[in-house]
DNA sequence: TTGAAAGCGCTAACAT
DNA sequence: ATGTTAGCGCTTTCAA
């Protein structure tokens, strides 16, 4: 609810009907300053509160209702003709205007729905912007309201199968609600990513989505200076204009272990991502504590890094280790795809003699053959969360960030299995 | 609304100047059904705020859900007018240009490098922009210059893994240039894809690179008009602003069908993609054609989709055709990893019993057990090339479009081998 | 309900 | 080499 309140003092966003009623309240309590009112329309529509304050106090409503006299005859219109120096635009709202016999205001009236407009006007309108096949300039628009209907999305490499779906998530969650998206990819280079954040904050977007770990708060904090929401993926606490998700890998840690122990496993091996990845450290630390507190011997602990091959030497090393584990456990899918490939290179059976988890749940995992046992992120979700976050938190009047929570649960298929 | 009229009026917190405005408010909002009230007095006194909050919760507002918010708000400081009514500018041209004692028009050719400027001004404009954290907007650049540094790339669904590298070529072509990619996912709905072709317009992209075969020529007629240069995949022929990308898959696939003939195997089935799609009538018409070439059989053939588990209920009718194939081409490699977890189910060997052939290469095809034969599709250079192509011809003065072609070859790994 | 006019922040002639 | 000025197309008061 709070947030609620909050997000429609911020809005700043009056439809026509309500301008009416506005008056009529105005002009009714014009005599009580401090009087704030809200008023909210069905689920969709909302007027901040906040901006009525501003109206309040801006024009101290001198007893506007009363008709004045006498007043000021504006100078005529200039109407000088819009020239377009050679520059291939399409149609202008003038142009529309004109041809329908209204001004550009009845126009950007009628398009944006934002007052009502006589039925046969908005008839008129709407039937020439069709004739003339017209669309509106979004840059005009943002440069004119002074806001963008742009979010980023950094990720670090789209070729990584864990991003695409947590695109879509966040995408079509941005899309619901009107907003674009712009996508950047960082590919793990510093240049890039210095350019990328240059280029979010020149964009004007709303906020920005880190789902990579390349990008650390202090890297983030341009962002924030320019008053651009962010979130962060597994990095706490939330601050002003920060909000953060964290993906619970505990849990499905915890479930995937059970699940080995209670097949007889005594020894495994971890085989984690990249040391110089936040996320990838989490999980890597996660595995080990939970490893330790069963008693099975977490050895080795291999770091490895993201590529599609990776777990290759990884495996190798396990194999080679005298007190051969009999389960691995994998810190993504893509390395346990990688150390399955190994494996069966090696003569290993999976899951016969080694049993294989992951984590990720990668579409993949489940045509791998044997088919991947790996603990579930639900990624499609940390996209839509995070858009959610952005949204929420940019609605708060003190912008304060919230912390987001996502659990991860187990799946287990054909690649694990009792031990030998 | 009703309900929440009463429990305001039944907070007893209502002063009855207020009770009697209620009343006025009431009597004009009753007819329209949805409409929520919330009145505030000032910055301490709140009417029926809690009971509001309950009502939307109740009635309206899906309640918000995920998580718990980080530290919750204050009741609203109310009072508060200061509202900065949706813009949050940072500092603009003009403030640099005062603070570093020269003209907007001297910074903004500093900034763009557009002229030559005294060493020294440029130093003093650098050090006034580097201490304001000043950053340029995009908006009013694109506004002022009217032209946008934007693509927009539209592809279907990007959880086909077909894309992602696609998408990184485009856009790092795009970023080689300093241009900005609006990634567009259809999502293969018409409504969507409508709001999409608009979006794009507005945007103002310079170009659009079409690459799912759910828009056809006539869809982006609208692009064409409004001035937009278009790139298109594997339809012909280009035009004034229409590009054309052709993937030559006859190569790899005349390359597959000598591999498969070569050993020994004398009857073939088919999976096709979907019927309604561009792309994978072509492949499909070139396997059949090919196969006949070289009097196998092309039998059953069979349509598909490009889920990932597509290819099952395929699998089913080739297990069950009399005169059973020994080699399945697969109209992608996705409908080959489906069909090789059926077949695999279904107790076929790959590839000692049926030999298993896809189309694309996607990372995961060598991940596969067994590692996938499949005939590749340089989908990073297709992204390039798009991008190039969109370029090029917006150069051109006539902007004439181009015809591209793009070769496949066949990558043999293990999941073919001789016939039974 | 509608129109007029003043910008939004920047660039690009045209001056100097 | 730098300043002046006039918009780009749209939104948004304010006025009617």
């Amino acid at each position: 609810m709070r947030s609620f309140m909050q997000s429609v003092s911020e809005t700043g966003y009056l439809p026509p009907l309500y301008q009416c009623w506005l008056n009529i309240v105005k002009s009714f309590f014009s005599s009580l300053s401090g009087l704030l009112i809200a008023v909210v329309l069905g689920p969709e529509i909302v007027i901040g509160w906040a901006r009525i304050g501003n109206l309040l106090a801006e024009s101290a409503f001198p007893a506007p209702s009363i008709a004045r006299e006498g007043s000021l005859q504006q100078s005529h219109s200039g109407s000088r003709l819009a020239f377009r120096g050679g520059k291939r635009m399409g149609h202008t709202m003038r142009e529309v205007a004109k041809r329908a016999g209204v001004s550009p205001a009845t126009v950007s009236r009628v398009l944006n729905k934002t007052h009502y407009i006589s039925v046969e006007t908005e008839r008129r309108v709407l039937e020439v912007v069709g004739q003339m096949k017209y669309f509106k300039n979004v840059h005009a628009r943002r440069l004119a309201t002074g806001r963008s209907d742009l979010f980023g999305l950094v990720i670090s490499e789209i070729a990584n199968p864990y991003f695409p779906e947590m695109i879509h998530g966040f995408q079509a969650a941005a899309w619901d609600r009107g907003f674009d998206v712009l996508l950047c990819n960082t590919q793990y280079d510093q240049a890039r990513t210095k350019s990328i954040l240059r280029k979010l904050i020149e964009s004007d977007v709303r906020g920005v989505a880190v789902m990579t770990s390349s990008i650390d708060r202090s890297m983030a904090s341009e962002l924030i200076e320019a008053g651009i929401g962010v979130v962060f993926c597994n990095v706490s606490p939330a601050e002003k204009l920060l909000s953060t998700i964290s993906i619970d890998y505990q849990r499905g840690i915890e479930q995937a272990i059970e699940h080995i122990v209670g097949l007889g496993h005594r020894c495994a091996a971890v085989i984690a991502g990249p040391d110089d990845n936040r996320t990838a450290i989490t999980i890597k630390d996660a595995l080990v504590a939970g490893l330790k507190k069963r008693d099975l011997h977490p050895l080795p602990v291999i770091s490895s890094n993201y590529r599609i091959d990776a777990g290759a030497s990884a495996v190798r090393a396990i194999l080679s280790t005298p007190d051969k584990p009999t389960a691995i456990f994998c810190g993504s899918d893509l390395i346990a795809l990688g150390a399955m490939s190994a494996l069966e290179e090696a003569g290993a059976g999976i899951p016969e003699d080694i049993s294989v988890i992951g984590i990720d749940d990668i579409s993949f995992a489940f045509l791998a053959r044997p088919p991947l046992t790996t603990i579930r992120v639900p990624r499609e979700r940390v996209g839509a969360t995070a858009f959610e976050a952005l949204d929420r938190m940019l609605k708060l009047k003190r912008r304060k960030g919230a912390d987001y929570y996502l659990e991860t649960e187990l799946v287990i298929r054909r690649s694990t299995t009792t031990a030998r």
